[in-house]
DNA sequence: AGACGTACCTGACCGC
DNA sequence: TGCGGTCAGGTACGTC
């Protein structure tokens, strides 16, 4: 499920559990994810001390006293669980429990995920970037790398829609389906639109959406994360109301448009928008 | 090189 | 209640 808001709601939620902590024993109750996990796994995490908790687009970053950091990607159905010495259990099937982390402070961190399309690989930290999963990121949409420039200079020349070029993690890092869908709508611009036909004003536009929903996203993500981590361990989740996502033939949420929400497929993926203000 | 389609998995949900 | 079909927010990789 989680898009780069999401991310970081559980970098928000475990960092204070984990920072600082010693790793006493790393377990895992399957060789793979995804992928498989790297040589000597576990003995490579135990004894090892937690110096950051960082997060690059839709990755969580575990920088160690090891000299490695280890990188968590949590695919569609990963979660991170706090379990506190004396506190109830994840509300999370034991059967996709594959990764528990032992802590010097007695907690620990369950990685769950039911569909397996998450992965975690360990990598030096001194060349951090030239991991294969972290070499061809694009810019964060909140930082400074992201802008009106950028994206012409990425979306010049592209045949490829809108919605396709925005998913491109090489052209901004984070965005899934949900919060592309939220942006474009905001925007006012089609998903099928081919993204070299956004002319500049557009593209200006766009860029403020897609920080400002990402930015209201992590927000509302770290107001929520303050109910319900502390009745349930599990981090990864959260409510939020989308304006279109999910919204198939319902209302315009635009209180001077009479339009209802489309849904159409594309590359394999639902899209959502509304055909009476995005063009 | 760029644009597609497909594969990887399980669970939730819907209609019969 | 049970069954089959469909769908799900991810990325990597193969093919054209």
């Amino acid at each position: 499920m989680p898009e780069l808001p999401e991310v970081e709601t559980v970098r928000t939620g475990l960092s204070p559990v984990i920072e600082g902590e010693t790793i006493i024993d790393a377990n895992i109750n399957r060789p793979n994810l995804r992928f498989a996990f790297p040589p000597r796994f576990c003995e490579r995490l135990t004894g090892s001390r937690v110096i950051k908790l960082g997060r690059r687009a839709k990755y969580l970053l575990m920088t160690l006293s090891t000299d490695e950091t280890l990188i968590a990607h949590l695919g569609m159905s990963g979660r991170f669980s706090i379990v506190t010495p004396d506190g109830p259990q994840p509300n999370t099937n034991p059967a996709h429990d594959h990764v528990v982390l032992r802590l010097s402070n007695d907690h620990c961190i369950i990685y769950n995920d039911p569909r397996r399309f998450g992965f975690m690989d360990l990598t030096p930290s001194a060349t951090l970037n030239e991991n294969r999963f972290l070499a061809d990121l694009g810019p964060e949409p909140m930082g400074n790398g992201f802008s009106s420039k950028w994206l012409a200079e990425k979306f010049a020349g592209k045949t490829q829609s809108v919605k396709a070029a925005l998913l491109d993690q090489r052209i901004i890092a984070g965005l899934g389906n949900i919060y592309v869908c939220e942006a474009l709508y905001r925007a006012g611009i089609r998903p099928q639109t081919p993204a070299k036909e956004i002319d500049p004003s557009r593209l200006e536009r766009l860029t403020i959406c897609v920080r400002d929903v990402i930015g209201e996203a992590i927000k509302a993500g770290g107001s929520t994360l303050r109910d319900f981590a502390a009745s349930d361990g599990a981090l990864g989740y959260f409510q939020h109301r989308f304006s279109v996502y999910g919204r198939e033939s319902e209302p315009c949420l635009r209180s001077e448009c009479a339009g209802k929400v489309s849904r159409i497929v594309q590359s394999g993926r639902s899209s959502f928008y509304c055909p009476d203000c995005q063009h």
